[in-house]
DNA sequence: ACGAAGGATAACCATTTGGTTATGGTTTCG
DNA sequence: CGAAACCATAACCAAATGGTTATCCTTCGT
């Protein structure tokens, strides 16, 4: 099984580029598409769209739909919840930090 | 002036890396720290520590404080900030989430 | 049945990346 | 003053990454 911290690092390595981030975010607008679809809007050729959306699959953000010939893809947001998850951990500090400075102004001006 | 998207890439780039998040969780949870320190947990060498400060520097992520011979770093959670806003676009089904996050965003700006 | 389309995989290549050791520049301490 | 501590930079290296072209398999249309 996969760990969360391993699920993790896949999101967040696979998010890391800036032609899957596209990939993702094209499927996120506009629904299931095929490989042609998005490779015409990518900019890189066909191959380098599969090997993408492969990485995309592992971690989970994509799905691939067969039908016939072609493969339906779409995007799975909930795979961005430990992405999520952890900046909502890491910026609770922030917040937290906040709160106590606001209580240092607080009795500074009373 | 750096554009929202170069902005955008600099900070998944900087977190996809494993050893780049740990040191930006050490010194969320923990404060201020010396290189020295950083690198004692980090498991690489100081030269490596000092590379990842480096790129999490450039991504606005960390700030260092020179203090005589040393130099204190701090996490700069408002860097998180691009983050949480693409995820806010792409991810909106996760209502319930964001708000949580939200919160936090609004308190990360005031 | 056959040619063309869709898409995955293979083989390959250049660049980037993350690590190392070595070294250099300041600052602190005895 | 001289040695040691802190940290950044340089030089280097192996591995990972992102791209390409070539090819294979399956499926559709004629």
């Amino acid at each position: 099984m996969a760990t969360a911290a391993a699920t993790r690092d896949a999101v967040f390595k696979a998010l890391a580029d800036p032609t899957r981030r596209a990939l993702f975010e094209q499927l996120s607008r506009a629904g299931e598409q095929t490989v042609v679809v998005l490779t015409a809007r990518a900019g890189v050729s066909q191959p380098a769209v599969s090997k993408h959306l492969r990485v995309l699959k592992r971690a989970r953000l994509v799905n691939g739909r067969r039908e016939g010939r072609e493969t339906h893809y779409s995007a799975q947001p909930k795979a961005l919840a430990p992405l999520m998850d952890w900046m909502e951990f890491y910026g609770k500090f922030w917040a937290e930090r906040f709160d106590a400075l606001d209580e240092v102004l607080k009795e500074m001006k009373g």
